[in-house]
DNA sequence: TTGTAGGCGTTATCAA
DNA sequence: TTGATAACGCCTACAA
């Protein structure tokens, strides 16, 4: 009783204050349809009649309903867009472009975050799905079965970011993390260093810095320079490079890091035990944050442009989007491989 | 033709493929509102048909419709997060946060970012509303006068968060960013440094870190410490540091940052010029940032609590949600003050 | 504990 | 260009 009668009650009041397109009609002495048209495509509706559903919208203060929109035309204008982690700037970022750029689109952006778990993965995805979005974009190309098979027989347009893959589930943007590995190594190579290590975090779960790490390391030992790969299971942090650094074999002289977060501990870490940068140590990050520049020294790192990534991302959405779509609309590039930029910087 | 025709066969094949409610019963041989009553509330249902029900939805790969359920219900589960930025870290380990403990009861986080823009909120709060949200959550207590009005009118529960109001719009979570500026000039004061300035960036649209400024400049008059106010329009960065330095009219012996990243940009640029921290200038940030403990030397900072922001605004939600409030779901507590921690460190 | 009926606010189809 | 009408898939009284 205590609770029903509240819920009841606040039903009733959200119900009975909400305006709905039916009053427009009435207020502009219209009918429902035109209005609803007037809203879709205002350029198929007289002006003259436009000026007055305009006038009873403001009136009345309509709030349109996408819930009942999105019913009745079987399909929502929301985008799914799940990545492992927020607290990433390289992901916040690009969710940040991307919803701006959907936006344009009158797409919404729906966020949500795995924490890097492919079974958490497979609940958001559950949850997407049962909005009708008019697509979903996923974080890598690692996901459980389960997801795979959700996806592809509710057919809805999918993107998978930041990594490239054989077998998209539909349509993938972004570029070779091992490519990114080998980059990097072939720069120490270049400088001559003659051991070397990466530093990784969380790699059972981040597939991507997994690639990167065996990337760096092949090639590493293609050019028989001896090579490390040390492992931290938390997130990446600046606090996680001294504990790297710590289980360390023998010291080397270049690390390759996880990311520039680490790779800025790595330098705190330098600092505070008097190795000199990039004297004794060379140091290389990925993803150039926006200290990486500022650093003392700046750090040597990886760009994997996630603007373009984003844009990317929004282009196959869009190409996928009755509404939007220019063309054929058909089936657009399946796979787009945007590169990176290597940013030699002092640090290494 | 070319665009109607792709369309309306998407919304043919999506529609053919979807498997709804009334399938699922048809299946476990049940009525359709047996299925929806399993669905919320699994403990109704004798045990018999809730494994029969359940055997038909994996058989048959049932994805329940939000949509549909969210317009009969008359209001969905998804509660809108409206922050300024998510490239922010408060920010985006406050929705981060939030997003966990909402999952906990079943709300889905919708989140949209205002780039400080009141109109762009404006426009979101539209948005937002346009889905039956159970809730919205709004950054600081500056809005346009439509946005509250839209929202008073609605009925909708709302949130606002990261400071603390007289009169918020429904319920408020956050606390007082001047008193944040004046225990950090209180602590320069107690270190006896004769001259001080607020380093900020982009105070015109950041009210809160307006109020830091406010709060700090204050005391320190207020204790006959000479004080400047530098500002920056571009967002708060590492590399706003050394512009703002320059901006200075003359040098000071401690500076209060916008927050962490700037206070960082400091610490660089000092380095970089070789004046000894905390020996020549004292350098204190805001946001505790997890880099802050770790650099070289450490940052004095201000923790704000952002767990604790977001199990506070999660509390306020669910006290207003029907399905999960406890006891009479009346209106709760209005204003919630999480108060912060000072955080002093080597850097000052 | 289970089933029946009516409606939620909008869109899309068609006819006027 | 505008309007009537039938879904859309589910929820919620209420009845059985």
């Amino acid at each position: 009783m205590d609770q029903t009668e509240p819920a009841k009650a606040a039903r009733k009041r959200r119900k009975m204050q909400r305006v709905t397109m039916t009053d427009v009609a009435k207020h502009a002495d219209v009918s429902p349809s035109t209005v609803s048209l007037y809203l879709r495509k205002p350029e198929a509706v007289s002006e003259r009649i436009g000026q007055r559903v305009e006038h009873a919208i403001a009136e009345l203060g309509y709030v349109p309903n996408y819930v009942a929109g999105g019913l009745a035309a079987a399909g929502s204008r929301v985008v799914s867009v799940i990545v492992p982690s927020l607290r990433n700037a390289f992901f916040s970022d690009t969710v940040t472009e991307l919803e701006k750029l959907l936006a344009e689109s009158r797409l919404q952006t729906l966020v949500g975050h795995t924490e890097y778990s492919a079974t958490q993965e497979e609940a958001l995805v559950r949850a997407a799905l049962s909005w009708a979005p008019a697509a979903v974009v996923l974080t890598g190309t690692a996901h459980t079965q389960a997801t795979r098979d959700l996806l592809r027989r509710n057919g809805t347009p999918v993107v998978e970011m930041w990594e490239l893959t054989d077998d998209p589930i539909d349509q993938a943007v972004g570029f070779s993390h091992e490519d990114v590995g080998r980059r990097i190594a072939r720069h120490f190579i270049g400088k001559g260093y003659e051991s070397a290590a990466f530093l990784g975090a969380r790699m059972g779960d981040d597939k991507r810095a997994a690639d990167r790490a065996r990337g760096f390391e092949a090639e590493m030992r293609a050019y028989g320079v001896p090579v490390q790969v040390v492992e931290d299971h938390a997130p990446a942090s600046t606090g996680s490079a001294a504990r790297l650094l710590d289980n360390l074999d023998s010291p080397v002289r270049a690390v390759a890091c996880s990311n520039d977060t680490v790779a800025l501990g790595v330098l705190f870490e330098a600092q505070r035990r008097g190795i000199a940068v990039p004297g004794e140590l060379a140091i290389a990050g990925f993803g150039d944050l926006e200290f990486s520049a500022q650093s003392v020294p700046p750090l040597t790192t990886v760009r994997p442009s996630a603007s373009e990534i984003a844009a990317r991302v929004a282009d196959c959405i869009r190409a996928r989007d009755p509404l939007t779509a220019t063309s054929g609309a058909g089936e657009g590039p399946r796979v787009f491989d945007t590169g990176f930029t290597f940013v030699p910087r002092e640090s290494g």
